[in-house]
DNA sequence: GCAGGCTCTTGAGACGATTCAATAGTTTGC
DNA sequence: GCAAACTATTGAATCGTCTCAAGAGCCTGC
């Protein structure tokens, strides 16, 4: 551990501790000779500030925690890049933590944060209802709910997943499908629940010709659109649906490739169409159609409400700020051709 | 900002504070009555410990830092995911920094690490030569590095980068290719001077037979690897290698889309092999062959050193610990015949 | 020569939790 | 009944830094 502390230095310079303090948070109202002296002995002792005990003094820290879903998922990796940007641009730090989808580990996670006082946290909640957060946010930390819409008790970044799930079924739709299937997750994540509100009211909007089947998984991961696929694919063709709308593109991914290892071709047999519109979506067998989300923009955003939050508290008031997705059509989504 | 402190919980449970602290360190020691009213007087203010505090008394903190290359990469994050599952274990916090290639970046992320003063630093550096990590070191901080050998320094936990691109050149070369060419990054990043290396030396043992060419990008993304595929594309065919080995999956999913799009088959015109078999390597497009590395086990097998040397500094000797790659065969690089 | 105004520097008191020697109070053993 | 042993609690010191009122010099102007 560096162990050199600000009174060494006071004494190999032979000033006082107030002294070097001052050199280096306010170098301008120390004399240069006494300035250089010190600068000279920090140099030789090799010392390193000592942020904890800065923190504990100022009472707050410059980390801000990103609590996200999965961190395998390329789409909160880009979220987690935008704040971070931001975040370098005010001497700001941000720690990255994923729930993985387990209400326990996003809990733990918060009370760590809570713990070490960050200045505030952003988070795409696990589940729907979240008396902790609110717990969280009374006891003082800031909080903004990063793609997910909040209830007003605090800021909030999202996209409005309804309309994307619409766009989606209306594409799929409009492209001759009458069969759908909707592979999602556990439906206490919102975002799940609106794109599934999404795609069955642009059913509805049918006029009771097209039919949504629903399939759900225990998380948003390739292993379990895998594992969906297998089970869709196994139908009886009769009964098969023709088109599948993904959660989101590691589901479609996972589905893409339990279709491939049947022998179903994509479109022809199986149109997809995912949600987020990752990197690799562009790079998949085939390539996936998905509705796009402004991924990095959610996480600027979401850090520029808690800046602005924390700078001047009496002034602000919460906002809830909404993107619109909008639909990148692939090969994977081409016209339905009755084989 | 939670800032009801261990004082008023005191008050309010008319106790010392001393006691509160030893409810929440040592509760067997406080009399069953006397906890009881602490807990009380804890739920009813909210009280949450001050993490910070207890780091600075204590003096060394249950966080580690984990500065990667690229965040973007599901290769680091598998690595983080392996570390962290087994800080869980040991009531540590992981902090992921990505240095995104930049030695500047890579600086200003260790500077904040130590000035936290972290438990120690898992780190795939920038570049080969590391003044910095090695004062880093002697002032104190235990680092182990990732995915890169040590000099004996510290500890290490890598992958035979070398055999890594031998296999993957023996490979080609096997299927018939005489053109080979190696899509890498800057040379500077170890890791890619070991595998272009190894795909050296493997043509080397060819005896004259088979030519290879070299390509270097900036960066190890998709984006770059497009590029160089756009401009290994547009060669004319007779100067055009029928094979590419590419540093990482991440520029070698560019490099096929890049294919691709210029019309170019994979593998019949183009065989393309990549590194580090993310999971998304057998999702691409064509199926991408691709030289494994134990992801996950790097992470756990980092930190696993890292608190190793923490919990008995006196004992521990440097280690430096090599896994061995294997490759992974699909589509990507099937049996060249000439068109 | 001295008051008043500078410029630097100092030193003490937070910040919030932990630790430990000291003390008060209770029980046990004989 | 009293010393010894034990239990429960206290209070002060400590971790490393920052802040700020106060003080020490020094200069300037009259």
């Amino acid at each position: 551990m560096a162990t050199t502390n600000i009174k060494e230095v006071a004494q190999l310079a032979r000033v006082s501790v107030g002294t070097v303090s001052n050199v280096l948070n306010r170098p301008e109202i120390v004399s240069p000779a006494t300035r250089e002296r010190v600068f000279e002995a920090i140099k030789k002792l090799g010392f390193v500030r000592n942020e904890v005990a800065r923190h504990l003094r100022a009472g707050r820290s410059r980390t801000v925690g990103l609590v996200v879903l999965d961190v395998a998922n390329p789409f909160f990796v880009d979220v987690a890049t935008g704040a971070e940007a931001v975040a370098d641009d005010h001497d700001t730090m941000v720690v990255l933590c994923n729930s993985a989808g387990d209400p326990g580990r996003e809990r733990r996670h918060l009370d760590q944060l809570e713990q070490q006082r960050v200045m505030g946290i952003l988070i795409t909640p696990v589940e729907a209802e979240t008396p902790w957060l609110e717990e969280l946010v009374a006891r003082g930390t800031p909080v903004v709910l990063v793609d997910s819409p909040a209830t007003g008790l605090q800021c909030s970044v999202a996209v409005d997943d309804r309309l994307g799930g619409q766009i989606a079924g209306a594409h799929l739709i409009e492209r001759g499908h009458r069969r759908i299937v909707f592979v999602g997750g556990p439906p206490s994540i919102k975002q799940v629940a609106d794109r599934q509100a999404g795609v069955t009211s642009a059913v509805a909007a049918s006029g009771g010709a097209v039919e949504l089947l629903t399939a759900t998984a225990p998380a948003l991961t390739v292993a379990e659109g895998r594992a969906i696929g297998e089970r869709v694919a196994a139908l009886p063709p009769a009964e098969r649906p023709t088109a599948a709308f993904c959660a989101n593109d590691m589901m479609a991914l996972g589905f893409l490739q339990a279709m491939a290892s049947h022998g179903l071709r994509v479109p022809a047999d199986m149109a997809i169409i995912g949600y987020d519109d990752i990197d690799f979506a562009a790079a998949a067998a085939v390539p996936l159609s998905s509705v796009r989300q402004p991924r990095e923009l959610l996480g600027r955003t979401a850090i520029d409400l808690l800046l602005e939050e924390v700078s001047d508290p009496e002034q602000h008031r919460h906002r809830q700020v909404i993107f619109q997705p909008d639909l990148v059509v692939r090969d994977s989504s081409a016209p339905y051709r009755s084989s």
